[in-house]
DNA sequence: TCAACTCAGC
């Protein structure tokens, strides 16, 4: 029934009149079932009817079908031959092509154009060159497919020489030309063309106009676009790119309002150029003003959501999508892994695996490595490794992968012998690498390994030395105390250093107390990041750990004036799937708040009694003693810690994220904590992991 | 009526 009424309409609408152009018409819709329905309801088939639904089959990705019909044609003429090899073409078979073309009995200026489309478009330039010069006769669409080649190789100025040569030109070759030297920045010689047109045409204009726009003058192309006697919706999607390519969000939208049709393309153009813009809210709005959404809107929106930092947001997307039942594509579970990765939410990560397994995109090496990634940050790392173990060839990036997932779990000595394993199967080591294995040598203590590796990466290796390696051996000498050697490091280095350097100096003076040299790395670090809160507050901290509140209140001001604010410190969990997101000292927007008030209340106690005595030197406020201790109390990390306590399974590890470094006091709590229930409790700070059971912590205090 | 070419973004 529903195929008969659009039957009906296909054919009362006066688009498709005749059995082969309704097949044609069906076909390009993408509804080939229809048009094979007309096909086998015919009495009686013509070569032009069997010749319509081959194409049909071949334009709906289908070439099989399309071949077995073929074979089956009771007569064959040379238009069956062209749509066969321009079939193959478009399928990518340039073989089959090439097999048929040999094979069909006369061939016409159609049959070797199509053929030679067929190796431009796979690249093969050399063979689309000799055969366009074999040819026994050529018109002005085999000159211009040949024409179409050149340019697409960027060899424009042989382009142009051919051009010259055509005996005759068209809207469409001039067409091409200026398209040419716009994607080369060649403005002028393709406004010349331009002007010289007898007639033209809205491709033309777009064409002039895409080259103006894409080439940071997107005013002349708006003054073309406003003379232009006739626009389509690639013409008005041009103009808006342009205006989005030089962030210029306000009249990008307000071409794209004025859009008399918006097309899925603009919509999904808009919504990644205002989320990316930073515009998020924007984004959603047009996201949710479309009526009809694909995947690829889906997809974009998470993206954006995703690489603008709102986490939570993209995983309730993903599960709108698939309720919706939309199908998740590949860039959506690339985002949402991208997401569970930064959330440590290993139930989504693990959702996602299984259903890129399912349609075996996990076969993918990248995918491979964002698997990896993803394990390693959800502090799974047996998992990680398995992924890793599993997939060959593997790629510099999967190995990097591991390596830097040992490292940020301080197993140093699991990370040396990938570093190793790697090196004896064959790959070459890079600067990602040896950031890796820097990074495991320091977190672990491992001083002189460290050193000896720094001094072959440069020797052995070839790889030279960039700011973050000199960071992570200024970071190694720090940990150790070995202060003044990570200084004169600094000062000897082949770059200049920057901010992750002082910062890492920073950090090493503040663990060992070296305020003099904090002093300096701090003011460097205002210097160069005056925007950055993390040196205004270590530097507080710092001065408020002397006494030196004056000192504190000056910088206060700066900050202030600067209007630099604290990022503040937040802890999540995730229980059955869903992520629960804590900010320092408050849990009141959650609905279990008392139970976790209770819980903290308990542990307050079991700690006091295990003796645990709060630090409040790592509180950086001016405030009295009392609500220090109140302040350190509800840190994220405590809140977090005690919901998983309440809710996650006994014999499951308690997994929590921070946002920044783990305070030290409650590094120490969570060890007692760890210790007093008998729970494993895996944290992941903004540096590295601290996996804490019966008492102590992996990082062995050294942090 | 079926077969070869140009503009945007996927």
């Amino acid at each position: 029934m529903r195929f008969l009424l659009t039957h009906f309409r296909a054919f009362s609408t006066g688009i498709a009149t005749s059995p082969s152009s309704q097949i044609s018409y069906f076909a390009r819709l993408g509804q080939i079932e229809n048009a094979r329905k007309v096909f086998d309801g015919l009495s009686e088939k013509t070569v032009v009817s069997w010749n319509s639904i081959i194409a049909g089959y071949f334009q709906n990705n289908q070439p099989c079908e399309a071949r077995f019909l073929f074979d089956k044609m009771p007569q064959r003429n040379i238009v069956s031959w062209n749509g066969l090899i321009s079939g193959y073409v478009k399928n990518g078979m340039i073989t089959e092509a090439r097999r048929a073309f040999d094979k069909m009995p006369e061939r016409n200026v159609i049959s070797w154009t199509a053929m030679i489309r067929g190796y431009v478009q796979e690249g093969m330039m050399e063979e689309a060159e000799a055969l366009f010069w074999k040819m026994p006769e050529r018109n002005v669409v085999s000159w211009t497919v040949l024409l179409g080649g050149l340019i697409q190789e960027g060899r424009i100025d042989e382009a142009r020489r051919l051009y010259d040569a055509m005996p005759v030109k068209d809207v469409v070759v001039r067409t091409n030309m200026i398209g040419g030297y716009c994607k080369e920045g060649r403005l002028s010689e393709a406004r010349e063309i331009f002007d010289e047109m007898p007639h033209r045409n809205v491709v033309s204009w777009t064409a002039m106009i895409t080259g103006y726009a894409q080439n940071n003058r997107v005013d002349v192309a708006r003054k073309l676009f406003e003379v232009m006697p006739e626009k389509n919706e690639v013409s008005w999607t041009a103009m808006l790119m342009g205006y989005m390519q030089s962030r210029r969000m306000e009249e990008a939208l307000d071409i794209f309002e004025a859009m008399p049709v918006k097309s899925d393309a603009a919509c999904n153009a808009m919504i990644l150029g205002f989320g990316l813009n930073g515009q998020v809210a924007k984004a959603r709005m047009i996201f949710d003003t479309m009526s009809e959404k694909d995947d690829v809107t889906w997809s974009t929106m998470i993206k954006v959501y995703e690489r603008k930092g709102f986490e939570l947001e993209a995983l309730d997307l993903f599960a709108l999508m698939q309720k919706k039942r939309v199908r998740p594509n590949f860039p959506s579970m690339i985002s949402i892994l991208s997401v569970s990765s930064s959330l440590a939410s290993l139930d989504h990560g693990r959702q996602v695996h299984a259903q890129l397994v399912r349609s075996q995109f996990d076969l993918d090496l990248y995918v491979a490595s964002v698997l990896i990634t993803m394990y390693v940050k959800c502090g799974y790392l047996v998992k990680a490794k398995q992924v890793f173990d599993g997939f060959t060839p593997k790629d510099i990036v999967m190995w990097n992968s591991i390596i830097t997932g040992y490292a940020q779990h301080g197993l140093a000595e699991e990370a040396l012998q990938v570093f190793h394993d790697m090196f004896s199967s064959g790959f070459m080591p890079d600067d990602v690498t040896f950031i890796g294995v820097l990074t495991a040598c320091s977190y672990s203590g491992n001083v002189d390994e460290g050193l000896k590796i720094f001094e072959l990466m440069r020797s052995k290796y070839n790889v030279e030395a960039k700011t973050a390696h000199y960071a992570c051996v200024v970071d190694l000498l720090g940990r150790a105390g070995r202060v003044n050697e990570a200084m004169n490091l600094i000062e000897n280095m082949s770059v200049e250093a920057d901010a992750i350097v002082w910062g890492a100096l920073l950090g090493a003076c503040r663990t060992h107390k070296k305020f003099d040299l904090a002093e300096v790395a701090a003011k460097k670090l205002l210097h160069l990041e005056p925007e950055n809160a993390g040196p205004y507050i270590l530097l507080s901290n710092l001065y408020a750990s002397q006494g030196r509140w004056d000192d504190v209140a000056e910088l206060r001001k700066n900050m202030k004036a600067r209007s630099v604010n604290k990022f503040p410190g937040c802890s999540w969990i995730e229980v059955e799937k869903r992520v629960h997101m804590f900010t320092m000292g408050d849990s009141s927007g959650h609905p279990e708040h008392v139970m976790i008030m209770k819980m903290l209340e308990k542990l307050a106690g079991l700690l006091t009694e295990a003796g645990y005595c709060p630090d409040g030197s790592f509180v950086l406020h001016d405030v009295d003693e009392e609500e220090k201790m109140n302040n350190l109390r509800y840190h994220s990390e405590k809140l977090a810690v005690a919901y998983g306590l309440l809710r996650v399974p006994k014999e499951m590890p308690i997994r929590i994220m921070k946002n920044l470094r783990v305070c030290g006091d409650c590094h120490s709590a969570i060890k007692l904590i760890s210790k007093i229930t008998g729970r494993e409790i895996i944290l992941r700070d903004a540096n590295r992991f601290h996996c804490f059971k019966g008492g102590l912590c992996s990082c062995k205090d050294y942090w």
